[in-house]
DNA sequence: CGCTTTATTGAGAGATATCAATACTTGTGG
DNA sequence: CCACAAGTATTGATATCTCTCAATAAAGCG
């Protein structure tokens, strides 16, 4: 791992572009200032680094700034499972705060920058910022919330169900940050999404193959192009926010 | 639902005799004192009662007394899933924080009692509490651990490995509340169960059987005794956390 | 450019789902 | 207290989906 000190101007929680997607969403100046001094330091990994480990002892949780990271759970006989992909953003570590150990292993899927903020500290800032406290709550909440839609799909759902609603779900993350939400490349390999949605590999691969075959999707490689996207939220069983509206970046 | 106001003296989180897995772990009688303030109310729960509704606002989270809950979280298209079972001393409405209302249905699988710790006091006191604070973060924390097990389970586990790291999860549950843990009755139905794990009802009742042949348990309806726990543990493909003994009630 | 990794595609095996029939429980009312 | 009905669980036979094994193709990397 390489550790930075902040020295760029954009280090600065209060400057940086992702605010409306991390932790200090909805703080007035003063109170984020004060998050700035939490958030000192930065990691910048290289693809397939690992920020943390099962078993480290938790000392920060981290937001992903640029990059992608993925979270693996291990069972003691060596199976493993990855449990969750992190966009820029998205908050890490959480599950070590239980035992005060990380649960998880996370691993950069690409070149990738990470805000730590230490656990401790920032303990101490949230009673004091009631704002940050329940920002915090939320942000847990919310990671429950999408554990539990993961295991709803895990199952109840087909393999091709499962699929089309994992691309629908990076999608729809994607235009949150302004991203394209109809062509992306997919960061993680088929190996991977397999292991996500408890599928094999070459399960992943005809079942995308079967979708390109229908016109729902054109991919080449990683590089994915969703063409039908009423196909896809009906393949996956879930209703079409508001006729998706292709957002521009 | 029936409120009832709470005259009766083992009312109070200070004496409650669930402390040690409740919220109040580990706090000063003072704390505690303050928490009782918050828990003023509590709710009694026929077999089939809902706690609350996918989309009620959020008021309070619950608290476990006595008896047995489960969480089921739906899809869209009416398919739905149990997600979880409630033991006493367990938190329930946790998912509702993240959008002010709860995503999930709590039901009771039996009578059951459940304290109500009103949501915006609880996170005023967490504030003052220190300890509160933390305790309630890793409750949140661990909530999301046992969710990345349970997506293990069904990522990678077939269904006899399900059912068995299924019925010693529940053994391991009960004998930390000090019931037995070899032998106790199952508050789920099988369609419950094979909701949870993903598989159907069928499966469930040939795994049980064979469980049975093999004499890895005896079970007659939903009475079940635990044969065999080394069996058992090594079906799971979990270790048998050093050699179970039997805890005596 | 060759080697290693990653992905695709095919054929057959295996686990679980589905459909269907039967048995057991529980609750209700005569 | 028994009979009946409704719900719940077990067991069997077959269908289906996904896995496994295997071969090939494509891409990334030194």
């Amino acid at each position: 791992m390489n550790f930075t000190s902040s020295e760029a101007p954009s280090s600065k929680c209060s400057v940086c572009v992702l605010g409306q997607f991390c932790l200090p969403v909805g703080l007035n100046t003063v109170d984020v200032a004060k998050i700035d001094t939490l958030v000192k330091e930065r990691v910048r990994l290289q693809k397939g680094e690992n920020l943390y480990r099962h078993g480290d002892p938790l000392s920060s949780v981290y937001s992903v700034r640029f990059g992608t990271l993925k979270t693996e759970y291990g069972l003691e006989d060596g199976r493993q499972q990855v449990i969750g992909f992190h966009l820029p953003g998205e908050i890490l570590g959480l599950d070590g705060i239980g035992d005060g150990q990380y649960q998880s292993d996370a691993i950069a899927l690409e070149e990738s920058e990470v805000c730590i903020i230490r656990y401790d500290a920032f303990e101490d800032l949230a009673r004091q910022i009631p704002v940050l406290q329940h920002q915090f709550h939320r942000i847990l909440s919310r990671e429950l919330t999408q554990d539990q839609r993961h295991l709803l799909s895990l199952g109840t759902m087909r393999a091709e169900e499962r699929l089309a609603s994992f691309l629908l779900n990076l999608s729809q993350r994607l235009a949150a940050r302004g991203y394209l939400n109809n062509e992306f490349d997919l960061r993680m390999s088929r190996v991977e999404i397999g292991s996500y949605l408890g599928i094999q590999i070459e399960t992943v691969s005809r079942m995308l193959s079967r979708f390109a075959e229908s016109g729902l999707i054109q991919i080449k490689q990683r590089h994915i192009k969703l063409i039908d996207m009423d196909g896809l939220y009906e393949l996956a069983g879930i209703p079409n926010p508001e006729r998706t509206r292709c957002i521009k970046k």
